[in-house]
RNA sequence: GCGGGUGUAGCUCAGUUGGUUAGAGCGCGAGGUUGUGGUUCUUGAGGUCGCCGGUUCGAUCCCGGUCACUCGCCCCA
């Protein structure tokens, strides 16, 4: 028989890997709540236009990246790639533009076809949240202090530092964009080959170009600040100012562009260094021409998105939970008094590990594997006086007790 | 999509300058007198040395391809 591999980039989670994947998300969803976010799901794929319309044809996700098929029907869909489109076209389909503000949290699988690396899969998890319908720069500030919140209570705020830039509004960057085009268009041939097609697709990205002699370039480049509009400069100042004011610290990286087509304005990042290449762990910014490329009416939004598995390679190991007591039979002829006994207690709120193996032994290494606190035996005796031998596993003792003052016992040592 | 590294037991890793039965630790199973774990002792199971092909009398080891992981580029969470 062939044994199957899993596909290339993608994982099967296993007990300390679901942990840690429902920690991080119950805890967004939990902060998220704090601040009003709702959470919404919407399906897995879409017609394929619903991401090539939003995210930029040019872009690499949608290019290279996307999975891209035709259903029986003859529909072009694509698994989601990224959340954000999904939830501007749901926001669309449903109407939910006449009654605005609107403020979404997501969490989900996202496929994206890439080169697997530590931090990057094919099939991966992110989070995020979508301000939908204000256009106010304390919007921005308040999904900012969201991301920050969110990374302080899974602990991971030490690590991890928030970079910062405006990319202005639609009218600041193309005047920017195409003064970098005429800037570099004159060293065209001194830019690295994967500049020189960046000069073509997205002219921004070259800002943030890993090679040296592209960098040496960018020093003597336009200046972002001198095109930006006096409207998108207060915007900014008023977003840094808020910030400041809720002691979020950051620091501002003229260089931080989004790749995304729908970004304007502010643009986020936090990110590690623990992570190697795939830094980012959460990011985002200002989209306000998204929902109407969808169809819908013009609609300022802010939000991010957050990788999961990244947040996972910097959370250390999630214990679980042992069960508050563990029943053991010491024959067959108990099995069914102690499944009895284990619902009794289960509905008084503890959580009982039963299981069905032959050996006492067995039993207890199990027990104490698990670090159980607490032992029941039922035998011949227990069962005929309705009683149970509690066992502590941490001094080693233990006592007959009814069946009462055992559940008494346990209960007792956790609350 | 491009370049580098790695691939031996469930896990972490040794090893063979190509030669007969491939090792350790952890983990797992059994036992140390029939109702008791965490320590210890004894013992057992488990590997087509990633897969396919080539060179060779002979390959886990050399060569090629392939798959997976990993590091960087690209891109991005």
């Amino acid at each position: 028989m062939t044994i199957f591999q899993p596909v290339r980039g993608t994982h099967d989670y296993l007990e300390a890997d679901v942990r840690a994947y429902q920690k991080i998300v119950r805890t967004a969803l939990h902060v998220a709540e704090n601040y009003g976010y709702q959470e919404i799901m919407t399906p897995l794929f879409e017609q394929a236009q619903v991401f090539s319309r939003s995210l930029g044809d040019m872009s690499d996700v949608i290019s290279k990246e996307m999975y891209v098929f035709e259903d029986k029907g003859g529909d072009l869909l694509a698994l989601r790639p990224e959340g954000t489109a999904g939830v501007a076209r749901a926001f669309v389909s449903n109407g939910l533009t006449q009654s605005l503000p609107q403020k979404f949290f997501y969490a989900g699988p996202m496929f994206r076809y890439e080169r697997p690396q530590k931090g990057r899969q094919r099939q991966f998890h992110q989070f995020g949240v979508e301000f939908m319908g204000v256009f106010s720069p304390l919007a921005d500030a308040e999904a900012i202090a969201l991301g920050a919140h969110i990374l302080k209570e899974l602990g991971l705020d030490k690590s991890i530092t928030l970079k910062l830039n405006t990319l202005g509004d639609l009218e600041s960057r193309t005047a920017y964009q195409t003064a970098l085009i005429n800037y570099f268009k004159k060293y065209s041939s001194d830019l690295s080959p994967e500049s020189q097609i960046r000069l073509e697709k997205n002219p921004l990205r070259i800002l943030d170009s890993k090679d040296p002699g592209d960098q040496a370039l960018v020093q003597n480049a336009p200046d972002r600040d001198s095109f930006l509009t006096s409207e998108a400069q207060d915007f900014f100042a008023n977003v840094r100012k808020a910030l400041e004011s809720l002691n979020i610290p950051y620091e501002i990286d003229p260089y931080l562009v989004r790749g995304l087509d729908y970004y304007s304005h502010t643009a986020f990042e936090f990110s590690s260094s623990a992570l190697g290449a795939q830094a980012a762990v959460l990011g985002g910014g200002r989209y306000n021409g998204l929902v109407e490329q969808l169809g819908g009416p013009p609609t300022a939004c802010v939000g991010w998105g957050a990788g999961i598995e990244r947040m996972m390679l910097l959370l250390e190991k999630c214990i679980p939970l042992p069960p508050h007591v563990t029943i053991i039979s010491v024959s067959q002829e108990q099995e069914l008094l102690a499944l009895n006994l284990a619902q009794q207690a289960r509905a008084k709120g503890l959580s009982v590990w039963l299981d069905f193996q032959v050996s006492m032994a067995k039993h207890m290494k199990k027990a104490s594997k698990m670090k159980t606190p607490f032992v029941w035996i039922i035998g011949e005796e227990e069962a005929t006086s309705g009683t149970v031998t509690c066992r502590n596993m941490q001094k080693g003792t233990q006592e007959v007790l009814s069946i009462d003052r055992a559940m008494a016992y346990v209960l007792r040592d956790h609350k």
